[in-house]
DNA sequence: TTGTAAGCGTTATCAG
DNA sequence: CTGATAACGCTTACAA
């Protein structure tokens, strides 16, 4: 199977590689009639197809972004990165999408792998862990946008969500309901959304008056989950409603209530953050905390083309508000 | 910033671009310390960045396979993706994911783009619309693994699972439960896998001597399965066990059973062909048939990369076996 | 052990 | 309106 170049389409069509490089670029504003028919002729002849690369290579573009997200298991990311993958389908671009397993070194790899494929930007979910890069990168003014976690001290275009906003709603609708024993469950406090989600939750027992019980707040690894979660049961005062502060967590709250047979909503109010796609059709159905995923994405997407284009001036902020839509799991009074 | 190349690299260490080159791929074996000392300086004094396009454009391989999804909607196709990219991740690879959104004309675009893109070989979930293609491919011999639907009358490697005998199996569990009034539910009968299913659902039935009735086995568009089952359960005789041929028939399943208030399982059993995330959490936990997604992806990918290497000889297809995974569910008498 | 030079398949810049 | 010709940045014989 030798492949066919562009040179053998233009001697089969009796032209110059120019030509045919004008037609296949729709810049025929100059082009005979018949000197078009000849080429499309010679192309379907020949089937030719045309190779990107050796384009690439010229252009210095290759009409691919990469995405770099931190943890490929929570849902969001996945929503997120679908949701850029489908601008840029729409857009004649195509997305590689990397998982970086919250790990600051594969992060490095993936970055300098995209770069050296000369992707033409980078939309990372930031581990955190490669500052010097990230500064690196926007020093050299490369199309970057960052997503979900805000790096303090870079300035990179970013969308992120009002966590700490969105977790005191949350909050403040248990409390509404009469709760006092709120109970909180995030992954360790290692990056800027976890820690704000916390303080929303502080924020709404301080806005209510009611005093912060450390044994109701527990940051821990997935895996110390269902132990903390024993202890916490264990006390003479247990919590009456939880929140989840992401996906993971919930899965593991749920595990351990399964297995105590906790019943939700009546012994235990539940809210998790983040979108959980199943929460409309459980038993009982579940009251989320969810993150337009659909509008980050999209936004990303733009903010990269703008650089892409040379279009932005500064790095901007976007931060978009979550929706906590109520369903049964939260509608238990203590 | 201009960007600094191969050229410059060998201008600042003194040496040709060839020794750099050398030094890039590690070949190193007739290389003195000293010239390897002066090029690595010179690579981190510019910041040397390799260009992977211009490497690919000269050895006609880009390290790239790209991936079309007829559906990314269904879970577990999404898992099998997850595995084919973790698979090229540990293979110095990138994999693009295209969705086709089950419409063979995108699967074709698809198709053509990445093979411009000069992707090393494809993993395609088929639509099945596009037959002539399929063959094209097959007669250049351009490397293509066929995933999840075996299409007729082409000769590539395909992967599968064994549809029927899965189906057959649950449903014999049903049987041996007690039910006699077993329905189905499945998208229209468009696939391979689709019609295997249904099969083994009518397999089981006569196997047991139960006669089928038409009005337990719906073939309908997901947005048409409220509908159906509408009309199902004002039947004198309801069902009192159902099968949903996949995960997306599923969720429709589900609606309407909360919405109509049907205990589960102890009105309707039910089975879900398809791996759900949720399955072990849910109240009632669900009985799955589940697809080994992990191993699909792994042994696509290694098809594919035997056909990249050159090493095939003969196109295969692998059938790989399913798992009941008995939970609450389907735990009904009738 | 290292250098030279010829591509890889396009696109871009000018002439004509 | 079309055609030469020179890049793009790297690899790879082959020479030295």
């Amino acid at each position: 199977m030798k492949t066919v170049t562009m040179a053998d389409v233009a001697k089969e069509a009796g032209v110059s590689k120019s030509t045919v490089s004008q037609f296949l670029n729709e810049r025929y504003e100059y082009m005979g009639e018949e000197t078009k028919e000849k080429i499309k002729r010679a192309i379907e002849q020949l089937g030719y197809r045309p190779n990107y690369v050796a384009r690439s290579l010229k252009q210095k573009r290759t009409y691919m972004m990469g995405i770099i997200v931190a943890n490929i298991m929570h849902r969001v990311s996945t929503e997120i990165s679908r949701a850029i993958e489908d601008y840029c389908h729409e857009h004649d671009m195509h997305a590689i999408v990397c998982n970086a397993d919250d790990d600051p070194h594969k992060e490095k790899k993936y970055i300098e792998m995209l770069r050296a494929r000369q992707v033409d930007g980078l939309i990372i979910f930031p581990t955190g862990g490669n500052t010097k890069l990230y500064t690196e990168m926007e020093q050299e003014r490369y199309p970057v946008v960052f997503v979900d976690r805000k790096i303090e001290g870079v300035h990179i275009d970013t969308v992120v969500v009002n966590n700490r906003e969105a977790t005191c709603e949350a909050v403040s609708h248990l409390l509404e309901n009469g709760h006092r024993n709120i109970a909180i469950v995030t992954p360790p406090l290692t990056t800027h959304p976890r820690k704000e989600r916390l303080a929303g939750y502080k924020q709404a027992l301080e806005q209510h008056g009611i005093a912060l019980n450390e044994n109701y707040m527990k940051s821990v690894e997935i895996s110390a989950i269902s132990y903390e979660l024993e202890n916490m049961f264990s006390l003479s005062e247990k919590p009456t409603a939880l929140v989840a502060a992401n996906d993971l967590s919930f899965f593991e709250v749920m595990s351990f209530i399964k297995r105590k047979q906790i019943r939700i909503p009546e012994e235990l109010a539940v809210i998790v953050f983040d979108n959980i796609p199943f929460a409309d059709i459980s038993t009982p159905t579940i009251t989320t905390i969810a993150q337009p995923a659909y509008e980050i994405g999209k936004r990303a997407s733009e903010l990269l083309t703008r650089q892409i284009k040379q279009e932005a001036i500064e790095s901007e902020l976007y931060t978009f508000p979550c929706e906590l839509i109520i369903r049964e799991s939260s509608a238990g009074r203590p």
